[in-house]
Formats: C-alpha cells, sequence, structure tokens
DNA sequence: CTTGACTCTATAGTCGCTATAGGGTTTTAA
DNA sequence: TTAAAACCCTATAGCGACTATAGAGTCAAG
C-alpha cells in the first residue's frame, strides 16, 4: 500500500517536516519517489517510523532509537544490550524525576516567602532569590537530563 | 569593589561565555571596560547575575527571569505577578513530574516484556514498541516543557 | 484551464547554552 | 626586560529535536 507523505503523517500523528528530517537524519531509509519526486511509503517505513515515534513517546533519543532499530534489523543479534539501553534509560527518568520533586520543594518553600505585601519591594520571593535559595540553591542540575523546560 | 569576568564567573558559579551570553540577550546590562576593553563588573552585577542563576538553578526560562527582574527594578510595583508567575512555574515543573512518572510506568513495563530469550527476534522490548505500547503509547509529551532528556 | 492542496529543497530559527577560531591584553616568572 | 602563560575579546557555529518559512513544482478537483 503506498502513500504519500502526507498520507504517512496522517497515519503515524506525526508532522510532515519531521518525516523528512528522520530522513535527514538517517532513521527513516529514502524511498522510492514519483516522477515528480514526491515521496511514496509503503508498510516498512509506516513501521519502522511507528517505532520511532513510539519511542519518542517513551522520550528516547534518536541515538538511543538508533541503536534500538539496529537491533530490530538484526533479528539474530543478542539482544541483551536493548535491555541495558531501556534500564540506562529508566534511570535518566527517574534521576530526572527525583531532580524535579527537590526542584518543586524548593519553589513551594520559595512561594511561602510571599506574605501579604504587594509591593516588589518588601516580596519575600524577589528576595530570596537575590540572596540564594537556602536549601541547595545554585546548584543547576545536570545539563545531560534538562528540566522542567 | 570592581571585578574582571573571570572573578564575576568564579564568584557566582558561571561559565565566561554564559556570562556574555546572558549580556547579548540583555539579561545584563552592558559594563564598563578597560582601555583594552576588558568588562569591568562591580557589586551590582554580582548581584544581578547571582539573582539570575538562582532563578536557573529553579529551572526558570530567561523570559521568566526578565519578568522577575523587572518587577526587582521597580519596587513600587504590585507584585501580584510575581506569585502568578510562581505558581505557573510550579505547576509546570509539577505537569512535567506527572508526565515523566507515568513514562517511568510504562518503561518498566515496557522493560518486563523482555523474557529469558537473547535474541533480538524473539525481543519483547522491540516488538512492543513496533506495535504501539499497550498504555498511552504514542503520545508525545507537551513540547512546552520537555522530557528526559 | 484555474485554483487550491500538496509536495519539494534549502535555510533559518527555537532554547540555553557551549565550543572554537583568530586575535588582543595583562600578568607572571625567569 | 622579555617571553610565556593566563586572561580577555568578538564572531560564529554547534548541540538536540524539531519547527517554520521562502520560493518553486506537482497534482487533483471543479
Amino acid at each position: 500500500m503506498s502513500m504519500k507523505i502526507g498520507e504517512l503523517a496522517r497515519l503515524t500523528g506525526t508532522q510532515v517536516e519531521t518525516i523528512r528530517y528522520y530522513e535527514r537524519e538517517g532513521l527513516l531509509p529514502e524511498t522510492t519517489r514519483t516522477e515528480g519526486n514526491f515521496r511514496i511509503y509503503g508498510n516498512a517505513h509506516a513501521e519502522r517510523l511507528s517505532f520511532i515515534r513510539n519511542c519518542r513517546s517513551l522520550d528516547m533519543t534518536l541515538d538511543e532509537i538508533r541503536v534500538l532499530m539496529r537491533f530490530r534489523d538484526a533479528p539474530d543479534e543478542n539482544c541483551e544490550k536493548v535491555n541495558k539501553l531501556l534500564d540506562s534509560h529508566i534511570g535518566h527518568v527517574a534521576k530526572r524525576i527525583a531532580e524535579l520533586m527537590r526542584l518543586e520543594d524548593q519553589l513551594r518553600e520559595l512561594r511561602r516567602q510571599c506574605g501579604a505585601s504587594r509591593l516588589a519591594r518588601d516580596c519575600g520571593i524577589l528576595n530570596e532569590l537575590s540572596q540564594g535559595c537556602s536549601d541547595g540553591g545554585g546548584k543547576i542540575a545536570s545539563k545531560h537530563v534538562p528540566g522542567a523546560h
């Protein structure tokens, strides 16, 4: 069953530009074209893209996805490394959760500095931010695993 | 007390390049220079930079920090909006935590698909990723608040 | 045939940094 | 005093995963 890029995009809940991006990044192999140079996709590409999107929905990096797909493309390979990769990724997520929870505690503590005053001059939040947060302030979380934004 | 950029960097735990970046981004006002064109900073800049770094350690965006600093620079302004901003930011963080926890659950569930087999062909993880995750798969989290990476 | 929808490539931008090239200035040690 | 090391400067590019836009071509429907 052949589809143009827009159909594939709708089928997999992906932006057209993102599909082209994945092709440029080597995640999706190039496909056949019409005489008018339109891409034509079949089931294999649709499955592959679904795999990628599922991984992305699990917050895996494109590099991690590349590793997983290497195993998917090599059915006789030992898949121990898939487990390892997933364990590592789970570890990243758990660490990020812990960091965000600490951050949330700090923010809620900071929020409590605001009393009844309505002037910026007396704002407990601004003052606290000026002097450094009392609990672990100034320590920026690991760059490898970004934060809330 | 006057400092060159390296001293300011050490004092505030910031990279020199980041200080220059903040100046370009308008977060730090430009400062005086030596004849040799070296920047010279005083206490006001050090305090301002500390404020910025404290906010960054709380994962606030530069835009959020800009808003906070507007109030810091206007002591007679009503600081209700500071509260609002912080509440909003806390909300983002809480939402991100919830998303990551759901993600962690999904990942652990996926991890359990891997039985004793050692071949990629039979890998429960890869197969599950190919067919879509059974619980809320394919839904990519909000872009505004990024995830584990 | 015309128009609207779709497709294409190339490029730039988002966010918050971080690194590097190429060059100038200051400080330190011999 | 001189040379080397440390520091400073600007400009630009890169990171990751997209996303947007310009300008142009193709296709399908009326």
